[in-house]
DNA sequence: TTTATTGGTATTATTATTAGCCCAATAGAC
DNA sequence: GTCTATTGGGCTAATAATAATACCAATAAA
């Protein structure tokens, strides 16, 4: 017989605590600077023991996702993404052929998702879409008053609730999850490519809601299709223009 | 601080191993009556222990789908699947709700892959698919010659390497994966329906290679939407007359 | 009857995980 | 300054899952 099976990899439940925590972060469910659950807590909530938890968090503290500190006002710390330009052009580079891929899953993906969701949406899906608009309207107006690699977190992870509540929306359950597995991808850098599309980004974000309100799927569907694939073309335009540069 | 993070399930490696061999089954990589290679070398393919892998042979077993025999021409046999057509229509309809979401997901999966392999294709990928399409003609043409229940394995197995390697034809791995995944859920019984609809799905498979080879993505597109919804029209069908028949 | 091949079973490590307890640091309350 | 509450850090013993190994039982062909 044939070599026919592959080898199964029986996970740590140490292993599964870290992607677990991973994704939450790559969601922008905690941002920079907040603290998650004391150990006890989280441990409880994932239902592990805390040793287990805790050999979990070594591994991401290793990956410089969080930090731990002793004391009463200690805790587990979110900490900031810490690429510079030229390390972050330079990863992209490399990961270019990944991420056209990626890319190009996420458009069929969520194209389609957000034309079923212009038909199918309810008034509750309109109410939750038309609150994170706005949050990131207020975001993006407020911009000076705060700390902006914060305010870019908080705007990223607002789109991230955007882009799943247009998965809501399209009342496909294998939609919404695809489109958040796409998004805690490791290999994602949606992020620190927005501190040179903030605005434009959003007003896509106010012109899919809009034709999602209008219930226009094929609009929608271009506007989601471009959205997708502007990102793409700003991220090319980096790695392109960033050699020179640094 | 709220309950924002899902306990972890801590797999069991057995329960892994039951995952990985159902999911081969499903795919079609075991035919009925076929033997798997005995449990020490599967054991050592699957890098677990006898001991674990016995444990998820029995949930096998339990679950009907294999069957294990001592002796010198012993061995664990697959089983074929068995549901009475009442028994089947029953199943249908108490999964019509799930059944039209993963088909809506297949759909926009699969046509999007289809139009992509339409361009993408090398000459590989066409003699891959030529090769599969024939396999398949031949089953549909020597029906008779054989155990119908096996025809029907037989050619479903090759209905899963036909759209495997549109997957791969595409070029795009995720697309691959998804395809794959449908394709092995539990709940997709592409299967028992093909009874009624050999001849047609084979013609379907005919023209899509045709599409593909020729490079008419659009046409490959609409091919493969009417192909994956034909098959769901040909499940509502059965599912609308079932009731009154038995 | 012998022998090879297979699944069936039992025993004993080894390892991962849990549960529980106490220590060390930190900062606010008194 | 001294408590006290809260946090992460570290240790140990118990438990459960898994692995490793050996041997038994059935089967059929040589």
């Amino acid at each position: 017989m044939n070599q026919v099976l592959d080898p199964v990899q029986a996970n740590a439940a140490y292993e599964i605590v870290v992607e677990n925590l991973r994704r939450a972060l790559l969601l922008g469910r905690f941002l920079p600077g907040e603290k998650l659950p004391p150990e006890r807590e989280l441990a409880l909530q994932l239902q592990v023991s805390r040793t287990t938890l805790r050999e979990a968090l070594r591994v991401l503290e290793g990956e410089g996702l969080i930090q731990s500190k002793r004391g009463a006002t200690g805790g587990i710390v979110v900490q900031s993404p810490h690429m510079s330009h030229h390390e972050f052009v330079e990863f992209l580079s490399r990961r270019m052929h990944d991420l056209k891929q990626l890319y190009e899953y996420r458009s069929i993906i969520e194209t389609a998702t957000a034309r079923l969701a212009a038909t199918n949406r309810s008034e509750r899906d309109l109410e939750n879409l038309s609150a994170i608009v706005e949050k990131m309207h207020a975001l993006v107006a407020g911009e000076t008053l705060d700390d902006p690699a914060l305010v870019v977190a908080k705007f990223l992870a607002a789109d991230a609730e955007f882009h799943a509540a247009i998965g809501t929306a399209s009342g496909n359950p294998h939609l919404s999850q695809a489109i958040e597995d796409i998004r805690a991808s490791k290999f994602l850098p949606i992020g620190a490519v927005f501190s040179k599309m903030d605005p434009k980004a959003n007003e896509g974000h106010a012109e899919l809601l809009k034709a999602i309100r209008d219930q226009k799927p094929d609009l929608a569907a271009t506007i989601m299709y471009n959205h997708v694939n502007g990102t793409l073309a700003a991220i090319r335009e980096l790695v392109a223009s960033g050699p020179q540069k640094g």
